[in-house]
DNA sequence: GTAATATTGATAATAAGATATCAATATCAA
DNA sequence: TTGATATTGATATCTTATTATCAATATTAC
């Protein structure tokens, strides 16, 4: 499938914009919700479409978290794991990492990567 | 909904000794063929009812990843953490934790839990 | 400005795990 | 053994995220 030229448009500058600016990972539904501040009337799949062609890109990486949509992030954002707050469901950046964890591995096992997900009530939902 | 007595059936026994003896989480898939080979005829939703009233009970436990049919493990192997095999896809279970990881998060953060996956190629794919 | 065509948005379609339905069968107290 | 009913298995249905479709619109080279 060859994709043709690449056409400036204000949804993809705005959904690109949202996402550079954006301080945790971003679901679709989010995206959606931030974008159309600025663009009335923008759709789903003009989302997915960008969200795509990001990750292709290798602009963003995806964010995924069993039973959840999955949220993206910035790929510049260096290694790093996530919180997922329950009472509010967004989710936040960790930084640091315990990369002693391939310790706990048997022999044999060869670890490429892994992922950490913290679980609990962010410092908004605290108070 | 009262969930009536419970009667004794050979699907059910084959289907908790399967879990009981398993030295690694299953999905409902792997619990399907497995107990097939005494249970001839076995049906999915036999499975899927068992396993929801183990949950129900606590004596099993689900094991969730993301983009992968949920596994399930005896509740009773104590707090660990899980490798899934990229060529087998199979999960296995990583005894130990790190649990300074509650180091990492931001002040006013509350964790109550958390998941390790490790990804990576399993002793005998390694070979 | 105009034509060629990439992009958009509404919505239908898909995918895959899990749940609901229901007639047939198995279990168990009496 | 029998009757009441819990359980089973086949299958239809649901759910939720994601992708495809297509007419209308916007973008860009000329």
């Amino acid at each position: 499938m060859v994709t043709g030229s690449n056409r400036k448009t204000k949804q993809r500058d705005a959904l690109v914009g949202v996402l550079e600016r954006a301080e945790r990972p971003l679901s679709v539904a989010e995206l959606l919700e931030a974008a159309s501040k600025r663009i009335e009337g923008l759709g789903v799949a003009t989302v997915y479409r960008a969200v795509g062609a990001l990750l292709d890109d290798g602009r963003i990486d995806a964010v995924e978290i069993p039973g959840e949509p999955t949220r993206y992030e910035r790929s510049d954002k260096g290694h790093h794991h996530h919180f997922q707050c329950e009472k509010c469901d967004r989710v936040f950046d960790i930084a640091g990492c315990l990369d002693n964890l391939r310790k706990l591995v048997p022999p044999k096992f060869r670890v490429k990567q892994h992922s950490v997900m913290l679980y609990g009530v962010c410092a908004t939902c605290s108070r």
